[in-house]
DNA sequence: ATATTCGCAAGTCATATGACCCGCGGCACT
DNA sequence: AGTGCCGCGGGTCATATGACTTGCGAATAT
C-alpha cells in the first residue's frame, strides 16, 4: 500500500518538479494538486490524502490557514510544510497550526522522500536548520517563561501568604494590615500567579511544599 | 580528516558496543571515552574532540552539567547527548545546557553516525521522538507566552503612547494627563513590555509598523 | 584640559485602589 | 416548590503613585 500524497503550491513549475521526483519513488503517489489554500481543504475532504505537502507563500488562502483548517477538520492530517524560506515566524506558525513537519525547500530529493516515508508514520520531522531555529526558540521562550522567574514573593506578598495560610478573608487581612480590601485581592492575585495556583487554597499548598511558609 | 569523538557513558558495555559500531565508519575515529562527567570535562579540554556522546545518567557529576560546563569552557563545542529515556525534562535540560543534538539509544548505528557527521558540520540534531516533543513544548510554551497574548493597550496607554509619538516628556504627558510623573513612567514602561520595545523611540516605530497608532 | 559632582530624564519595581465580573446562598414573591 | 433578585466573597484588570537606579550632559572644581 503506497502513500498517498497531495501536493499545494502556487507554482506550477515546483509542483512539477516534486511530480517527477516522487514518480521514481515506488511507495509514493502523488493522488492530488492544489494551487492554494482554498483548495487545498476542498481536495483533502475529497480526496483524504495520507500526507500533505504544504506550500507556505500562496495567493489566496496561505499555506498556514490552510494547515489549521485541515487540522481543524481532520486531528490526524500529516502536514509537512514546504518552504522556501526557513524564516523563524514561518517555523513557528507551521507548528501552532499544526503541521508535524517542516522542511525548506533546500532538501534534497531523497530526504524529501524519506521525510515523507517518516511523517506517514506519524513521525515528527524537521530539517537540521529549522531543529536549530527551533531549539533556539525553545531556549529563549523558556528562559523568558515567567512560570521560571517569577517563584519569589515581595515582603507584603510574604505577609498576605501568611495570613492566607490561616485562611484568613480578604475583609480581615484588609483591616489587620490597615489596606483596602481591593488592594489584598490584588496582592492575592499576585501570590496566584506567582506560585501558579488557581485560588487561595492551592496557593498555600504549593506555598508549603515549596518551603515558602511555616 | 576524520571526525574526532569522545563517549562518555557510565557502562563499560554500551561504550564498547558504540566503539564497535563506529570502528565500522571510516570518517568517525574514537579519541577518548569517559565514565563520568567530571572526567569528561578533563578530557575534553585534553583532547579537543569535534563532537562528543554525552550520556545523561552517570554517577558523580551527571552528562547535563557535564555539558553545561564543556559548553562554558568552549562555546563552539559540539555535545550530543545520547539517552536510554526520552522525558521531556531531559531534552529540555539538555537544550538548556547547551547540547547541539539529542538522540535516544533507540536510534540505529546508521542513523547514530549519520547525526555524528551532521553535528560535527555545525548543524542540529534531533530524533523524531524528540523532534515531536520539543514542537509540543515550544507550541505550549508558545500559548502560554505573554508576548504573544500582550499586543493591545489600554485606553489610557494609547492615550500616552500617542503623546510619545509627537516626542513628548513624561514631563509634559504628565501635565497634559493631570497625572503624577511616574505614573506615566509607569504607563512608559508597560508599553515598552507589550510592543517588546527597548525604550520610547523603538515603542513608536512598533507602533507605526503594527498600524497601532497613526 | 580633565575630573567630579549635580541634576534631570528615563526606566523598573513594589505598593495601593476601586471598578467590574462571577458564583452562590439566602430571601422574597408567587 | 419555583423563580428571581440581592448581597457578598473571591478574583481580574486598569489605573495611579513614589522610591530607587542608571545614563548623560552641564556646571564646577582642580
Amino acid at each position: 500500500m503506497s502513500i498517498k500524497v497531495m501536493l499545494v503550491d502556487d507554482q506550477q513549475l515546483m509542483r512539477d518538479g516534486i511530480k517527477m521526483l516522487l514518480d521514481l519513488e515506488t511507495d509514493i503517489e502523488l493522488i492530488a494538486e492544489a494551487g492554494d489554500g482554498h483548495e487545498a481543504v476542498r481536495l483533502y475532504q475529497e480526496c483524504a490524502p495520507d500526507v500533505v505537502l504544504m506550500d507556505i507563500e500562496m495567493p489566496g488562502m496561505n499555506g498556514i490557514d490552510a494547515t489549521r483548517q485541515i487540522k481543524t477538520l481532520d486531528a490526524g492530517a500529516k502536514v509537512m510544510v514546504l518552504t522556501t524560506f526557513g524564516q523563524q515566524e514561518y517555523l513557528s506558525n507551521a507548528l501552532l497550526a499544526g503541521a508535524q513537519g517542516f522542511l525548506l525547500k533546500a532538501v534534497s530529493a531523497e530526504e524529501l522522500s524519506q521525510s515523507i516515508r517518516k511523517i506517514s508514520q506519524g513521525k515528527a520531522v524537521l530539517d537540521s536548520q529549522s531543529t536549530e531555529m527551533l531549539m533556539e526558540s525553545y531556549r529563549a521562550l523558556s528562559e523568558n517563561n515567567e512560570t521560571n522567574v517569577k517563584p519569589f514573593l515581595t515582603v507584603r506578598e510574604e505577609q498576605i501568604l501568611k495570613l492566607l495560610a490561616k485562611n484568613t478573608s480578604n475583609r480581615d487581612i484588609a483591616d489587620k494590615l490597615a489596606l483596602a480590601k481591593g488592594t489584598v485581592k490584588n496582592y492575592v492575585t499576585q501570590i496566584l500567579e506567582k506560585l501558579q495556583a488557581p485560588d487561595r487554597y492551592q496557593a498555600v499548598r504549593v506555598a508549603k511544599e515549596q518551603k515558602l511558609i511555616d
